[in-house]
DNA sequence: TGCCTGATGTTCT
DNA sequence: GAACATCAGGCAC
């Protein structure tokens, strides 16, 4: 199944099962990769998405084929790294709050300036350790230099659930979910 | 350890 | 003009 097929479902669905699998980032002859241990659902029925009031400039990767790249500003500094699901149309997204690093960890710590959990254990954080920019916007994640290899799907037992950080809308869709026992989950 | 604040672009009211 | 899917540094305890 290729990665467009895989994506084309709901993102509350899709965020679980994006856990495990991992982003490969070529950056400079060096290969970054790490495994996606935290994310959120957003969908366009949900008032806390940008996709949720229909397409503007900023969003409209939102809605376009699932398995692009979404890139967004937030708070005016930081880059937030989104996955983009459903079907063509339909503005929904996985947000990637945190990663382990599994490869090339040296250069992502040394990207952060930090070592440890704080290399990776937020979405803006995240971004900067794999050197994702507004130039990745749109990105098609089947393609170097940023590709997402699905792995098979987690035991549920080894996913927590939970509700949203950091949003004020729509607090209480029980939408992040994260692995148990990851040192690199940004708040248990 | 934990609260508070500054930085700062895009979007919406 | 205000809110916002954030982070890091400073300061009080």
């Amino acid at each position: 199944m290729n990665l467009r097929t895989a994506l084309s479902g709901d993102a509350a669905l899709l965020a679980p099962r994006l856990l495990g699998c991992r982003l490969e980032r070529q950056l400079e002859g060096q290969l970054l990769v790490g495994r996606i241990v935290e994310t959120e659902a957003y969908d366009q029925s949900d008032p806390a998405s940008h996709s949720y009031r229909g397409p503007t400039s900023r969003t409209e990767v939102m809605f376009g084929p699932p398995g692009r790249l979404y890139v967004y500003l937030s708070y005016g500094l930081h880059y937030c790294a989104n996955i983009v699901v459903g079907p063509a149309g339909h503005g929904a997204a996985v947000l990637i709050r945190a990663i382990e690093p599994l490869q090339g960890a040296a250069t992502m710590a040394s990207r952060r300036g930090r070592q440890g959990p704080a290399v990776s254990n937020g979405p803006a954080k995240t971004s900067v350790a794999l050197a994702i920019g507004p130039e990745l916007n749109g990105h098609d994640l089947q393609f170097p230099p940023l590709r997402l290899v699905l792995q098979p799907p987690l035991p549920p037992e080894h996913i927590v659930t939970t509700r949203r950080i950091g949003i004020s809308r729509a607090v209480d869709r029980p939408w992040r979910f994260y692995l148990k026992d990851s040192p690199y989950i940004s708040r248990p």
